[in-house]
DNA sequence: CCTAGAATGAGAATCGTTCTCGTTAACTAT
DNA sequence: ATAGTTAACGAGAACGATTCTCATTCTAGG
């Protein structure tokens, strides 16, 4: 998605929710937006062109995420991360690195999704549970680590 | 596993680690063996017999990760919950009501656990990585909230 | 352009977790 | 069993991520 659909959809949202979709907003949205993969108050504040204090990043985070147009990633113990919302971004894994600790997305093959997608059909009809959503977490060591 | 044969195989490990099997230990392991579901340091507290001090809690527990008896739960922002390590009580993933909140573990059958088995192989060999674990969430809802 | 209410920035406060250090308990060899 | 050595423990301080407070600054609507 390019930026100007995004900003259109995220604000649509926001107005939804009563909530404005400010310069600061905005900014977030872009950080995570231009990441990889999910994203740390700290880390991002890095990115960021002009740098937000944390207090009003924490506090967009959660104005962001309470319109689920962020979701939070809490597998790095401590640490909050953050990415777009699946609705923006499309369905994606995770793998998260046990030395360093980063956390990447990672895309299935088509092929492999419907294999991932079937298997949790399977699985949840067993149990009797009805599948709304799914996520597979890899862990080990990235190409750095390894 | 009953609690003898439990007590015996977590000795061993922490053995092979060079570090005591202390009866402190052992009440948290006890605690966790006792326990539904993971548990926070805080929630371990109350739940044992004689209270352990948090930052002799914290500690066991870090020991307890390192001889990896005990594995981190980080579903729950800012809060770590241990459970016991799979080769304790056997490989299982994790089922997420989004109504009640409530995590429910998941068995495979030795099928369906082959499959995720090579899935996650293959992707993680096409990515790079070297995979060590990992974990299927599937969230939506349970047999009480469907 | 004015005004009311929302958003922001700076710093203090909070909460889970980790660290420090003096004391206590657990193995080992006698 | 006892003494000596060293790991483990307890208490409290310290730390880091996050949240809160409140005075100031934007923003949308009139």
């Amino acid at each position: 998605m390019g930026a100007a659909p995004l900003h259109r959809e995220v604000e649509r949202r926001l107005v939804e929710h009563d909530v404005r979709y400010t310069r600061g907003r905005r900014a977030v949205v872009d950080a995570l937006a231009d990441s990889p993969g999910p994203r740390s108050a700290a880390e991002l504040v890095v990115t960021m062109d002009d740098p937000v204090p944390l207090s009003s990043l924490y506090r967009t985070l959660s104005v962001l995420e309470e319109s689920d147009v962020v979701v939070p990633h809490l597998a790095t113990k401590g640490i909050a991360r953050y990415e777009l919302a699946e609705w923006l971004t499309g369905h994606h894994h995770h793998f998260i690195c046990t030395s360093c600790g980063a956390v990447e997305d990672i895309e299935l093959t088509p092929t492999d999704e419907e294999a991932v997608d079937s298997l949790v059909d399977r699985i949840a009809e067993r149990a009797g549970y009805v599948p709304t959503n799914h996520e597979l977490e890899i862990a080990g060591l990235c190409k750095e680590c390894a």
